[in-house]
DNA sequence: GATGAATGAGATTTCATTCAT
DNA sequence: CATGAATGAAATCTCATTCAT
């Protein structure tokens, strides 16, 4: 019924099928079971939708991590968090390089700070309490060791699902090392 | 003079003003002043550029991080390490990301290891010394973690550079943050 | 308040900016602040506006011409209605060419004569009280010179406001000799 | 064999035939036996194939002024003259108005003037020729009275061909009408 | 009467690819 | 090897028109 978000949906899939490039306007009409024309009622090209999608991605990202117990270990929180952001990766394959290249393309950057912003902010309040209860080096800013460790999960997870074909069991042993220097890092 | 060459060049030129989407092989051909089916002589198709680019990329940073001293301690070594990948993630914008993408949507994903690898081994061996000092924790997987260091890097440099906005006074502050936070991470 | 003549006066800006190829009922419905189905309880198509604007910019220039003295000497009227021709050229650009035109291709020509017949009249009339005054040569057809004379006027004007680009001062020795030129042509 | 003067053939074909506004790129192509994409090598869009259009049409005009005798009267020169506008209003219908229009909306209407010069001069001529044997009043400016005359000869024929529904024979008696006026015009 | 979201046929436009030179 | 005009399939984009509200 809502035709934006049909399009949205309709982008997602398609985008997450054949890529950006070889994906057109015209097959996310058909996928959308909209007119050619309609589309244009709500974005100018197929690359404005990438906002749209990402915040929606964010979006699920957020809610799972918010469902994590606020009185756990910052272990566990970490844990969580790696697995969380690991499966994101894993289940959208190249979705999240995509909004990173279609956004860049788009020149609406700016946005991707406001998007991405309440996973920053989860990991910031996490670091920010457990500097409180001195289980975390103080001399870090929590802001700016937020969006590392972001991304450093995240560039993991990619290399991990995009870029490597090792079993399985291989994934175990990368997120071990992964939490493993996290918590050195944050001491 | 050398075809292959100028095309090589041309392409870099215009996925970074213009993104993949947008560069036609038409306006490589005109950029690096050749014919238009001179292009097909040494690449099929235009994502085809991608592993030369990517692989002339590489070549750049490997060879900086090279003429650092062997002997120098490790937080020396990292504070290079950064400040290299820093400025060429600067230089090259958002050239990575574009490798990225270019890769995976050509199904010559496997390459990317290959040529990447150069990077992954300088931070192992740093790595891996260390820890035959005693200097990083051993129950590390040096393997594991040159790879999560490479990626924490290179995200947070995009962060700055790509999606944010603040002041240059700002990025020093991050790269001590990040700094810290890998030498912590190590130990 | 009424839409008909607010979708004409809409009509008239666009079509003088634009050219009637490139407005659209979408920029007229636009400009005239109304629905987009509304233009269709008053008008079935673009074109179909043109007769209502021939009619108001005829009218604008018959009511000018009454306004001459009749008792004036036809040296005067022509003056006249030079003058207000030429201006009426200025004003409305290619207005007029453009109603040419789209009279032309909506097929209702037929039109054409009706609406533009009031300037006919007042030139024939000048014209004939002049021959019975012996101030005009008799062996001309009256009916046909004013349409000679109306379409010199117009086509000159034309010319100096459509494709030249001489200064001001220009227009008032044009002006002087298509003055001389039809007094001699009507003696 | 040349593509671009099929293009131009096949444009005045159907301009003629149905019209700018109902003319489109793909018809033109069509009819030019080419490939869609071989328009754009040579025209930007379907109007700025009028310029071509109309140095064709007025290199005509101008050929058959040409070839009257230099050594005529100048009733005889401006009969012929008449003649030739008038016959090659009728044989190209609208064009003559299409021309105006597609140069007005293409903003090319600086190339009018060069391109309709030739029938400028060579009235001009024949007014300055007749000015120095005193058959014509020395006081017009040729240069402007030669604008004026094609002028009216065009608005005329225009009014005949393209708005009126008289018999024939009715077109002589404009003409006779037309020329009267005009010598009397030049005196 | 008035609206304006939706339509989809059909227009414009692009661009990878070919091939005779 | 190199060229570049030509191609035409396929993309984007437009816009007159409809119709449920």
């Amino acid at each position: 019924m809502d035709k934006k978000q049909r399009i949205i949906d309709a982008a997602i899939q398609l985008y997450l099928k054949n890529g950006i490039e070889k994906t057109t306007i015209s097959h996310i009409v058909k996928e959308a079971g909209i007119a050619q024309g309609t589309f244009y009622l709500y974005f100018p090209t197929k690359l404005a939708v990438m906002p749209a999608i990402a915040e929606q991605m964010v979006a699920t990202v957020h809610e799972k991590l918010m469902q994590i117990d606020r009185n756990a270990t910052i272990r566990e929180k970490m844990l969580n968090c790696i697995n969380i952001l690991f499966s994101n990766t894993n289940t959208y394959q190249e979705l999240t390089k995509l909004i990173y290249t279609g956004f860049t393309q788009t020149e609406e950057v700016k946005q991707w700070e406001k998007i991405y912003s309440p996973l920053y902010a989860w990991v910031f309040e996490v670091i920010e309490e457990a500097q409180s209860n001195d289980e975390v080096d103080g001399k870090l800013d929590a802001k700016v060791v937020a969006r590392i460790i972001i991304g450093a999960i995240e560039s993991t997870a990619e290399q991990i699902y995009l870029f490597d074909d090792s079993p399985i069991t291989q994934v175990e042993h990368v997120k071990d090392n992964l939490l493993r220097f996290i918590l050195n890092g944050l001491n």
